[in-house]
DNA sequence: GGTAAACGGAGATACCAACTCCGCATAACC
DNA sequence: GGTTATGCGGAGTTGGTATCTCCGTTTACC
């Protein structure tokens, strides 16, 4: 058996043009993605790179396999975020930090939206992604609770159901105020913290009525 | 000119059997569009109702103008709920009651959530059924603030945007649990009171893992 | 019983996303 | 430079869904 010959996985590598195209593909689908989420077609991917379907269908055979490459990755760097939370030294803090970064990646990529806050995408490996999150979540609830400055009634699916409340805020909101979902993430901290103490001031500014009517006419619900 | 010669609209009245389905048809839109919100076809409605497509396109030119002749009134019915909640003594009180029944308004009936959120639907009269509402609302918060139980930076836009989060959590749990929204209601109004008193306990209990397993299955984003 | 009105629902039309196919291009190798 | 396998483009096929029409049949009304 000589070394070039090696049992499993000798394949070939790809001719060099295609090989950049496939990391065009790659780049393409990020960005597409994360602007449009799940709703844009292989084709929309294809064209932002400056590439034909078919290019993309010879490399991936679909595009729940495109989503699985790319999302697993961006699943991870969220628990690695739940972790580094988990180390700042007040509990309260760290919740809050972890709440106020996912929402942020919520709100610039809705392709992790979207994968996170359904299981209608990506197969085994992305759940698998899912599952390492959940302890790290929880034990970052819990640690918040016991210090006695989070409400003693939140629960760790609670951190679900905030996380799709101001998402949907950010997607009501994008086109006109892209950071308004802050304002709402505000007063549920505000509402979440067991002590009785100040409020903190509201921020960003809220909508005016004009921009409000903007946002009424770019949503149109899910069917 | 006979009294037979009336100039304008002397429509000769529908024979009894197409009334009869007229009505059919306005009470099965009223039910498949509460049920599935807009995203329901014409067609869907006919088979509710027991009548072919055909007999529904002979009564309403299309989709819009069944929609505008279904929802004046039903805003109609929101507004006076606000004027309502404008009644009560405790300016607070008038507010969560606002709140609180509006949201169980748009959790039974997910068309006139779409209509409230998005003003892809309906014309010229739904617009102006929401224009009749605006002012109301505003004293509602005004009162509320002025009384000093309403958070001071609280404007009127964002009623708009908690209606929208607590749709989004009764849409996306409404499988399993139809009533959860009233938690996040409970953790927003904790959020939005000005003075800095106990928490109320969050009502109903969080949901379980499976159960969110099983809202994360059913909820496809929109595209 | 005669007639106009209404009915039913198959099917025309339109749209859209997923995916395939094959003639043409070109990188790789000698 | 010539040969060949590999890759490319994008029109076209497939499949699904929603809107709306048409006409042979049925029904209300006088």
């Amino acid at each position: 058996m000589t070394r070039d010959t090696v049992p499993v996985a000798t394949v070939r590598p790809l001719r060099r043009d295609a090989e950049l195209n496939r990391r065009k593909i790659i780049e393409s689908a990020r960005v597409v993605f994360s602007e449009r989420g799940f709703g844009a077609t292989l084709d929309d991917i294809a064209h932002h790179a400056g590439l034909g379907v078919g290019t993309v269908y010879r490399r991936f055979p679909g595009k729940e396999q495109l989503v699985e490459a790319m999302f697993v990755e961006r699943m991870d760097e969220v628990r690695e975020l739940a972790e580094q939370a988990l180390e700042e030294a007040d509990p309260w803090e760290g919740f809050v930090t972890f709440l106020t970064r996912t929402a942020e990646l919520h709100s610039d990529d809705r392709g992790l939206r979207e994968v996170m806050l359904s299981n209608n995408f990506g197969q085994e490996r992305v759940a698998a992604a899912k599952e390492r999150m959940i302890p790290i979540a929880v034990e970052l609830v819990r640690r918040a609770k016991a210090s006695g400055q989070l409400r003693a009634d939140f629960e760790e699916t609670d951190l679900a159901i905030i996380h799709m409340m101001i998402g949907s805020v950010a997607e009501y909101t994008q086109e006109v105020r892209p950071e308004l979902w802050r304002r709402y993430l505000g007063v549920l901290l505000d509402g979440l913290r067991a002590d009785s103490g100040e409020k903190r001031p509201l921020f960003p500014e809220p909508l005016d009525l004009p921009s409000l009517d903007v946002a009424m006419c770019a949503w149109k619900p899910r069917h």
